[in-house]
DNA sequence: TTTTTAGTTCAAAAGCTATAGAACCAATTA
DNA sequence: TAATTGGTTCTATAGCTTTTGAACTAAAAA
């Protein structure tokens, strides 16, 4: 087992911090992280509040944020109460998505701001359509990308 | 002056947190926004303390930080000791060059752990590699991006 | 030389967010 | 029926971040 692995802690420690770069709180990343070094990949609520030794409501609060953003998903199996929570093959859209759509509004707001300025200085004016036409640009290239992306895999379990 | 128009504050406060999705702090940006609704287009020190009510410790820190992170830059005229800040062409490119390192190091750290993952498990270790590889995508779409965006402009003031 | 200007720096307060703890609930088992 | 399981929800606390206030500094002006 990984698991058992000398540094798996460490590692699963230095990754989930990563992932508080992406907006994470620690326990989420945390989590996510030992999906990603598990084995087995499936791991129930009270094998995390054991394995992180956190309390039941920080476990409960994090894998429903998981949840509700596609980080994870859950199986279940007859005669068993447990939820076998496990990464999606997607875990990562939710992300692009959020800076596609954070792009998307800061371009609007930009925009209506453009349209109200005064035409008296004009080079600070075409700077702001400047950054209007780059976010374009950048927003076009994520969104080819989650194209490219399987999103049909997405309900695919491990 | 757009400054004086009924609304610009309002509007500042709404574009000033949409900045905060991207990481700044609400003072950040409320004077990235300022600068944009702007004519002239050029702030000083005391102008922004006056404006937003602040303390001048705080707009101290966030021009500091802006400086830094080249959201913002200032000129200086003989004979006046004022500085006087201004949005660089280029204030947007540090979020997208934080975007793609922030994916670099998860990348990264992913690669590491799907070499240390055991054969048992091959559907877990194919969903990592698949982000890899998708990250890959995401990154090079994203320099693609920050290749076509003009970079030497970045002096030019307004 | 003293005062003013244009800030900087640091300790403390205010506010926010993540986690904990405890009570609770519905479904299952004994 | 009572006890256990697998959680949820609510309030409180701990910790972190942002902003403030006050003291300070270096350069310029009076």
């Amino acid at each position: 087992m990984a698991d058992q692995q000398k540094g798996t802690r460490e590692i699963i420690e230095e990754t989930g911090k990563i992932f508080e770069k992406f907006g994470l709180t620690p326990m989420q990343g945390r989590i996510i992280a030992w999906f990603m070094v598990s084995d087995p990949p499936e791991k129930t609520f009270d094998e995390m509040v054991i394995y992180f030794q956190a309390s039941k409501s920080s476990v409960s609060t994090s894998l429903n944020f998981l949840l509700q953003n596609k980080i994870i998903d859950y199986r279940t199996f007859a005669a068993d109460r447990k939820r076998y929570f496990y990464l999606t093959d997607s875990f990562f859209r939710g992300y692009f998505v959020k800076v596609i759509e954070n792009v998307a509004e800061l371009k609007d707001s930009t925009y209506r701001i453009a349209s109200m300025r005064t035409p008296e200085f004009p080079a600070a004016s075409e700077k702001i359509l400047r950054w209007i036409e780059n976010a374009n640009k950048f927003q076009d290239a994520l969104e080819s990308t989650l194209q490219s992306t399987n999103h049909d895999s997405e309900k695919t379990q491990v």
